[in-house]
DNA sequence: ATTATCTATAGATCTATAGATAATGC
DNA sequence: ATTATCTATAGATCTATAGATAATGC
């Protein structure tokens, strides 16, 4: 019994449900929660769907793991930003990692973006208990910055959504982007200047 | 037969087929495409099921049928930004347009959000049929403006997405932005703020 | 002894159709 | 005569379980 068990997990447990839960990450982010069928996660996992069961309560028990298990790692650069240093490198390198992360992790990118645009019903709690501390703290940070004038006045909420918002762009809206940008060859190291010309401008001192 | 038939369609059979569409773009755009039911479209629209199959060849005519019919109303803020008039000006007025359209068209955000976010499996055609010769068409102009030195060198392809990835954030990624502005009384007006002073400095030149 | 895996299938959900009936327009 | 609508249900799809069997660890 892998699940619920307060016995420590064995090797195989661990590994099938580490293969179980990329295979699940590969098709919600393709095809989103009711998209995505066990049988398309047991194919991709290459286990049987009853296994897949064994190993996880049901569908929505992989998919709640798979959100939570992420939330960290999706976190983490807005985490890295810290109050040394200078406020605008600061944040132009939590832009690039911000971006970065777009570029390396798209699936958990799409995968979020799913949730969070059908009203977040299975990660409510996670953003409630993890993102939410987060965000207003660094919003403090960002306040105390203007207040020392090291930045000019600016919300620092709508910063980061805008920051948010322009990175993640281009993993969620991959399919729009790879379209309009055809003879591109390197759409990321484009998109990485553009976005640290654009903030570097508005974050500068008049 | 008010499907396929060459003949004119009757009072009845237009006022239907928009109470239809209304129904299932709230349901396609709170579910997604595989989440909504024609159960809940039937439920939303106040009709029986067999008779929304009546006016529709199915789930995926109503879908697309729902996509192509809003494509225009989703560009015509674009289309809008003219040759005439100040740069500036011209983008800024789009970027407002564009966010009062996330606020009033926030389900219709959604769909085409969740739409691009699995690939656009429904509406490629359209994508490339309207949006393309359109993207190209604005950016031609910026460009034309950049040589002209009215607008600092910039991408105007990355520019076009910015705005689009900071304006329809709001309604997108409104389950989060509503938990994380909780304060706020109106995130709308100083979402316009920020966007205006932000575009506004990163157009302006040096 | 316990853990891991499979085949077969129950039970629920969902799209779509069959077939009959009511309403509407010449 | 044609258009519009309904009840009932076929057929497909999907989640989850039952029950048996194979593999693994003391």
């Amino acid at each position: 019994m892998p699940d619920g068990s307060t016995k420590k997990p064995s090797r195989i447990q661990r590994r099938n449900r580490r293969v179980i839960l990329d295979a699940a990450l590969d098709v919600f982010s393709r095809h989103g929660y009711r998209g995505a069928t066990l049988d398309q996660i047991a194919a991709e996992a290459g286990l049987s769907k009853p296994n897949i069961l064994y190993y996880f309560d049901g569908k929505e028990d992989i998919h709640v793991t798979l959100l939570s298990q992420l939330m960290d790692t999706w976190l983490d650069p807005l985490v890295e930003m810290k109050p040394d240093g200078d406020p605008v490198e600061e944040i132009l390198a939590y832009v690039r990692r911000k971006l970065d992360m777009a570029r390396e992790l798209p699936r958990e990118s799409r995968l979020f973006a799913g949730e969070i645009l059908q009203g977040a019903p299975r990660m409510r709690p996670e953003l409630e208990g993890h993102l939410k501390p987060l965000f207003d703290e660094k919003c403090a940070l960002i306040a105390t910055w203007i207040e020392q004038g090291r930045l000019p006045p600016l919300d620092p909420r709508h910063l980061i959504f805008s920051i948010w918002a322009t990175t993640q762009h281009y993993a969620d809206f991959e399919t729009q982007v790879s379209l309009l940008m055809d003879g591109e060859s390197d759409t990321h190291a484009s998109a990485a200047r553009h976005l640290e010309t654009m903030f570097r401008k508005f974050l500068s001192m008049p």
